[in-house]
DNA sequence: GGCTTGAATGAAAGCGCTTGCAAGAAATTC
DNA sequence: GAATTTCTTGCAAGCGCTTTCATTCAAGCC
C-alpha cells in the first residue's frame, strides 16, 4: 500500500499497473463475472500494491447510481422509526448501498429541502416515513423517477410504493381489546401527529360502534416527552368519572403514565390500565410490561428493499402497497 | 416547473434560460455573493420555472467536495451515541451537509468497509465512536488527508481529532461518589467494550487508593438489552456478601437491575443502590430516578462540526483533542 | 483624458469513472 | 476445417458540474 498522501490513487492508474485497460478495472468493480480468473486476479494485486479506494462520486456520475438511500424521519431518538432505520442501514449495507439520514421534525419545511438534498444527490431511493400532503413535493418526487417509498402506514394514494400497516385498524383493534376487558371509561391521550390521528379516529368509531360510553381525550405536542406524560396525567386525575384506561400514543407516554400513576399509590392496571403502542423494549421491560401494539419495523425495513431492487432491476412491481400488519400484545398493565 | 419526466434539467439549460454562461449559475449556487442581484434574479426565476435540482454528484465530482459526513457507531438503538448523531444532523442539515450513516456492530470487519465506503463517497469527514486500533485502517485514514473526528472518547493518540472525555476519569468520579455515601460492596456491571472497561479501570484503582474493600464484577455482552439485566441480576443475588451498590455500564442496565431489584421485593437504594452511565432520559423517568453519568451528546456534536469547518477553511487547528468533561448527577438510586 | 482598479462574466479544460460498440481470441458445432 | 457462438477486452465518448484564467466594462483617480 505505497501511496503519496493527499492525492488519492484513480482508476487508470490501478489499469497501468495490471497492465490492463480502465475498461477492465471497472468491470472487476461493478461486474467481477465478466473478467477473466487471471485478470481478476492481476488487479486485485494491482489494487491492494497502490490501495486504491474508488471515486463513487465519479462512479456515480457516470452510471447514474449513487448507491444512496435518503431514509427520512421525524427524529430519532425514542423513535419508533429507529429500528425500521436500524434494519435497513444494516441490509443494505451489504449490497455497500448507504443510507443517508434526514430528520425532518414535524412539519414541512425541513422536508422539502431534505428532499431536494436527496435528489441533488440522486439518491437510489427516498424512504419517508411522514404522510406527504405538499401537492408541489409529490410531483417533483414523481417527475424524478426517484424510487419514493413511504412506510409505516398505507395512505390511499401512495406516491410511489407504500410499505406499512392501517394505523385506522390499530385503534379499531385497541377498541375492541379495552371493550372486551370490560373498562368502561377510555382515555385517549393522542400525540398531535397525522398517524396517531388515525389510529384515535378508528378507535373512537369503533367504541362508538359497541355501544362504549364517552371517550374523554387529550393532545401532546410531538414529540412526547416524559414531562408531556407528567402534564397529561395530571389532567388525568381531575376528570370525573376517572378514566379506567389510558390509551396511549407511544410506549414512552404509556411508560410516564404508569410512573406517575404509580408514585401517586394508584395501582396499574387494578386501578388505572394503560395501553401503549409501538412495542418498544421499555414495554416488555416496565413492571407492570405494557400491553402495547407491535409492529415488526425491520419487516418494514426488509419489504422496503425488496421493492428498492425489484425497481432496481426494472421489474414491473404488482404491488405498490405492501400491509405488514400488525398485533396487539395483550401483557400486564392492561 | 415544466419538465418532461425521466432527465432531470441541467445546470446549462437553466443557463440558457437565463441568458447566461454555466460557470455564473454554478457561481449562482455556491458563491451567491460574486453573481450581481439582477443576474441572480434572473438565474432564481430559471431555476424555478424549469424546476432545476443541481447534481451534487456531478459537482462533487468536479469541486472534490461531497458535502457528506460519514458517521460511523456501533448501533443505533437505545445507544448513547443517538443523542450525538441526531444533533449533528440537525446541525449539518443547516450548512447542507448530510449524514451517511453506519453501523459497525461490535468488531472491526464492519468498520473496515465502511470506512471504505465513506472514502469511496469521498466524505468531507469521518466520525467514529469506536476506539480504532487496526494499523491498517488507521494509515488508509492519515493517508486519504479527510478530515476524521473520533467521539465520545480521548484517545492518548488520536488519528487526527478527538472531541470527547476521559472514561477513566469517569470511573475515579464515581468510585469517589459510592466511597464518600459510605457504600462498601460496589459489584461492577461492565460491558465488554473498550471504552466501559477503561471507566471499569478508572474505578477500580481510585477505589483501592481510597482503601475500598474487594470489589467485585461482571462482564456483559454488548450490545446490551434486559435479558442481559435480568441475568446480571441473579449473579449479584447469589453474591456474598450482597453488594450493596451496582455500578452499570449504561442506564438501561440499570433500569434493569433496578427492575428486577425491586420486583424481588428489595428497595433501591437502601437495600441495593445503582447507578447509571448516561443519561439517557429514562434515567430521570424511572421511579426512584437514576444517579448516573451526564454527558452533553449535543455539545461533542457541535465541537466535532466546529472542528470540521475550520479543517474546511484550511485553518490550522490548534487543539486536536477537545476535552467536554462529564458530570455525575446525584439522583435518588444511590 | 488616459490609466488603474475592481466587479461581473465567459470559455473551456478537466474531475474519475462507466458503458456501448467493436474486435480479437477461444470454444463449440457440424 | 470452416462457420458460429461465446468470452474477454479495449477504445473513446460521455456523465453534469466547477474553476482557472482571461476578458469586458464601468467606476475611480490624478
Amino acid at each position: 500500500m505505497t501511496n503519496s498522501p493527499g492525492r488519492s490513487a484513480r482508476l487508470d492508474e490501478v489499469a497501468a499497473r495490471a497492465g490492463v485497460s480502465t475498461a477492465t478495472v471497472s468491470r472487476f468493480f461493478n461486474n467481477p463475472d465478466v473478467v477473466a480468473k487471471a485478470t481478476a486476479e492481476k488487479i486485485r494485486a494491482a489494487v491492494a500494491e497502490i490501495g486504491y479506494v474508488p471515486n463513487l462520486l465519479a462512479g456515480g456520475l457516470a452510471s447514474s447510481r449513487s448507491r444512496l438511500v435518503a431514509a427520512l424521519v421525524p427524529h430519532l431518538s425514542n423513535s419508533i422509526f429507529g429500528q425500521t432505520i436500524e434494519a435497513m442501514v444494516e441490509q443494505l449495507y451489504t449490497e455497500g448501498i448507504v443510507v443517508m439520514l434526514g430528520l425532518t421534525g414535524t412539519g414541512d419545511t425541513r422536508l422539502e429541502s431534505l428532499i431536494k438534498a436527496a435528489l441533488a444527490r440522486r439518491a437510489d431511493a427516498i424512504i419517508l416515513t411522514g404522510i406527504l400532503e405538499d401537492e408541489g413535493l409529490r410531483a417533483l418526487l414523481q417527475r424524478s423517477s426517484t424510487t419514493v417509498i413511504e412506510i409505516w402506514g398505507l395512505p390511499e394514494n401512495p406516491i410511489d410504493i407504500a410499505v406499512g400497516f392501517s394505523h385506522y385498524a390499530v385503534g379499531v383493534d385497541i377498541a375492541r381489546f379495552i371493550h372486551s376487558r370490560g373498562y368502561l371509561h377510555p382515555h385517549l391521550l393522542t400525540p398531535s401527529t397525522a398517524r396517531a390521528r388515525e389510529r384515535r379516529d378508528g378507535l373512537i368509531a369503533e367504541w362508538a360502534a359497541a355501544g362504549g360510553a364517552q371517550i374523554t381525550e387529550d393532545d401532546v405536542e410531538a414529540p412526547v416527552h416524559f414531562g408531556s406524560a407528567r402534564a397529561a396525567f395530571a389532567k388525568i386525575r381531575r376528570l370525573d368519572p376517572r378514566p379506567d384506561v389510558v390509551v396511549c400514543g407511544s410506549d414512552s407516554l404509556a411508560q410516564g403514565v404508569m410512573v406517575e400513576a404509580m408514585s401517586c399509590g394508584l395501582k396499574v392496571p387494578d386501578d388505572i390500565a394503560v395501553v401503549g403502542f409501538g412495542n418498544s423494549s421499555l414495554a416488555g421491560e416496565m413492571r407492570p410490561t405494557i400491553t402495547t401494539i407491535d409492529v415488526d419495523g425491520a419487516r418494514i425495513a426488509r419489504e422496503a428493499i425488496a421493492a428498492m431492487r425489484q425497481r432496481a432491476l426494472g421489474e414491473e412491481i404488482r404491488n405498490r402497497t405492501i400491509d405488514v400488519g400488525f398485533r396487539l400484545i395483550a401483557r400486564d398493565s392492561a
